[in-house]
DNA sequence: GCCCAGGAATGTA
DNA sequence: TACATTCATGGG
C-alpha cells in the first residue's frame, strides 16, 4: 500500500458519494475522517479516498496512484466550468453552488455498463444493493490492507451463472445475462468504444438490448469520460419542465453539458431530502 | 391499495 | 413518428 497526499480543488467526496454515478463507495471511519472518508471501488480495484478541507489522502495499491488519479478526474478545471454559467441563469448557478465539490468520475467502462443497465427504473438503494450482491456472489474475493472485498464480476463470471435470481435485478436479468454472454462470444467488443466519436459510441451502446437513450448517455459520461453527453432521467425531465419550459439547451455547454447535468441532478435530489 | 425509482422494449395507430 | 402498455422489485 502506498499514500498519496493532494489538494484537488472542487472536490467534495461527501457529494460524490451521493451524486448517483458511483454505487460501491462505502463510508469508512468516519469519527477518524469527519470530512469523508470511503472506501472506493472501482472494478477489480479499490482504494482508501479521504478528505481533510481541500486535501485528499489516497490510500491504495503499490504503483495504483495514477490510476486513482485519473479516476477521480484530476485534470479537469471545475472551476472553470462552474464560471461559464451564465448569472442570468439563476437556477443553474444555484444547482452549481450546491454541487460545487461534484466531479465526473472515469469509472471501469464495464462496471457502468452493468451497473446502468441494472439502474433503469430503479432507485439508488436498490441499484446498490443489486450491484454489491453481483460483486459478492460472482466476483472475486480479495484482501488488502483494509480488510476483504469483492470485484466486481467479469462478463465471463456472469455469464457463468446458472442464473441471476436473487440480485434484486428484476426483469432486468435478461439484459445482463445476454450482454455478458456476448461479450464472452466476442460479438460485442467494449475496448473499441474509447477510441470511437462519441455519436458512434452512443449508437454501438444503443444496440444492446437493454440500453436505450438515458443509459448509453450514463455510460459515455461515467464510462469513457465523454463530458458532452446528457442524460435525461426523471428528475432531469422534472427540472427542465419546471425550469426550463420544458427545453433545456445542452448546447451552450458544449463538451461538458454532463457536467451541468449532474449539478441539477445534484441540487435536485438534495432540496427534495429536505 | 397507489405511486415512484438515474427506462427500455414492444405493440398500436 | 408518436403514444400506450408492460416489465420486477421494494420503499414511502
Amino acid at each position: 500500500m502506498e499514500t498519496k497526499r493532494l489538494h484537488i480543488n472542487h472536490c467534495n467526496l461527501q457529494q460524490i458519494a451521493d451524486s448517483g454515478q458511483c454505487f460501491r463507495w462505502l463510508p469508512y471511519d468516519r469519527t477518524a475522517y469527519p470530512g469523508g472518508g470511503y472506501l472506493v471501488h472501482d472494478g477489480a480495484d479499490r482504494a482508501l479516498i479521504c478528505q481533510n478541507g481541500s486535501e485528499i489522502v489516497i490510500q491504495c495499491a503499490d504503483g495504483a496512484q495514477e490510476r486513482w488519479l485519473r479516476y477521480l478526474d484530476i485534470g479537469t478545471d471545475y472551476g472553470r466550468i462552474i464560471n461559464s454559467i451564465p448569472e442570468t441563469d439563476v437556477y443553474l448557478t444555484r444547482a452549481a453552488q450546491v454541487g460545487a465539490g461534484l466531479r465526473i468520475l472515469h469509472a471501469d467502462l464495464w462496471e457502468m455498463i452493468v451497473s446502468f443497465i441494472v439502474s433503469q427504473n430503479n432507485n439508488i438503494p436498490r441499484i446498490k444493493a443489486s450491484v454489491s450482491a453481483m460483486c459478492r456472489k460472482l466476483g472475486d474475493r480479495r484482501e488488502d490492507a483494509f480488510g476483504e472485498y469483492y470485484t466486481f464480476p467479469t462478463a465471463q463470471q456472469l455469464a457463468a451463472a446458472d442464473n441471476l435470481q436473487g440480485l434484486g435485478l428484476g426483469y432486468r436479468d435478461k439484459y445482463v445475462a445476454g450482454l455478458a454472454e456476448n461479450v464472452c462470444r466476442g460479438d460485442v467488443r467494449l475496448d473499441s468504444m474509447a477510441e470511437m466519436p462519441t455519436e458512434d459510441a452512443r449508437r454501438y451502446l444503443r444496440s444492446i438490448y437493454g440500453i436505450g437513450e438515458k443509459v448509453a448517455n450514463c455510460i459515455l459520461l461515467f464510462g469513457i469520460g465523454r463530458k458532452e453527453a446528457f442524460p435525461i432521467d426523471t428528475w432531469i425531465r422534472k427540472i427542465i419542465d419546471r425550469e426550463y419550459a420544458g427545453q433545456f439547451h445542452a448546447e451552450n455547454y458544449d463538451g461538458y453539458a454532463g457536467v451541468i447535468q449532474q449539478y441539477m441532478f445534484y441540487a435536485e435530489r438534495e432540496a427534495a431530502r429536505h
